[in-house]
DNA sequence: TGTACATCAGTGAACGCGCGTTCACTGATGTAC
DNA sequence: TGTACATCAGTGAACGCGCGTTCACTGATGTAC
């Protein structure tokens, strides 16, 4: 059957980027293997190495795509209207019971960062990255100071991971409902002289 | 050499545990071997299913016990003036550079919270149970409900594990700072009329 | 208190298995003329 | 435009390795008398 076209092969890419990027968020690094990754992108594992130079690779290839994915609407908007209604509609998105059961296309900070943290390679460094863009977006005003977003960032994610630790869907919405609350005072009386 | 004495087997299964919790919480559950856990506890890896009936039960116990390292301190504390600077000790404790330096003796929620949750059995439920047992020792005042413990636990944890992923110690004092910062507007502003 | 024996904590070789990676092979694609 | 050939995306068997777990064995401990 091989050898396909140019075109098919960067289609073929795409489907590794995004199998890897869903099943790396869904079970953690560690517990896919590569050929769980090839058998969801619809091949088999012998290929994967005329796209990338190995595991690692991919790692940081896929967080990196997961992470446009999530973030790129939002950057594009460029009126301080426009951003601030879409910070709002993505907090609300964020601290959501879909967001708790659908790790696959959530937050890869929260579903990889504790375990790309103990990393020290390009993975490492693209989740060091994404955390500096995410926060950036959810900074609310240039007076908070970028401290605001980081903040902000670390108890969006720290939410989820509760949540997703809990044992019923009550006790997840308890949890989201004090994450509701607690942005809303970090973006409400976050210290305008804290820059 | 064997057999030891009841006293010395007891002791041997403290040496694991600790072992365990020490290196589940640096390099993650998956990346941990028993074999690793039982050479850095002194032993062989043979002996292990004379104290434990599988990995996921070590993976339970070990958790445990770190959380009851790390939390038991807090509890024994009665009076609410005690326990008002024991937390304040706390929060200022996790929000340190030798926390997020050493996660061997850290919080076991934060190193492993997102891993847990991806589990279904003894493990993920000790998770839960943690969590729960965390956030009512954040919790400020019985006023404002246990919601506000919850997003304390959140915030602590999301910091660390942002903190953590810093590529500098320069980097990483911002990120606390900004936990720091954070967790006081929880604590002086959260609503009165939550519970 | 002393002796005989069953118990069982710990050792280290061995098990089957799945991992990341390599490789010979296939055949459609892209290129040179 | 047609033909000959080199390229290389994808296949599937094979590699060495470390994993969780099992097991025969050892010998000090605990127990029965």
């Amino acid at each position: 059957m091989p050898r396909m076209s140019e075109a098919e092969k960067r289609r073929s890419h795409n489907r590794i980027l995004d199998a890897a990027a869903q099943l790396f968020r869904e079970r953690g690094v560690e517990a896919t293997s590569v050929a769980d990754v090839m058998k969801a992108a619809g091949m088999t594992h012998g290929g994967f190495y005329r796209h990338f130079e190995s595991k690692e690779d991919l790692i940081a290839a896929s967080f990196r795509h997961a992470v446009d994915d999530v973030v790129s609407g939002m950057e594009r908007e460029e009126s301080s209207e426009g951003r601030g209604k879409e910070r709002q509609d993505y907090i609300a998105k964020y601290l959501s019971q879909s967001h708790v059961q659908d790790s696959r296309h959530g937050c890869p900070l929260a579903a990889m960062g504790a375990e790309l943290a103990r990393t020290r390679g390009a993975a490492r460094h693209a989740g060091a990255q994404a955390s500096d863009r995410m926060a950036a977006l959810l900074q609310d005003t240039p007076e908070t100071g970028s401290d605001q977003g980081i903040a902000a960032m670390a108890l969006l994610m720290g939410t989820i991971i509760l949540a997703r630790l809990t044992e019923n869907e009550k006790e997840a919405d308890r949890t989201l409902e004090a994450g509701r609350t607690a942005i809303k005072l970090l973006q409400d009386h976050w210290p305008k002289d804290k820059l």
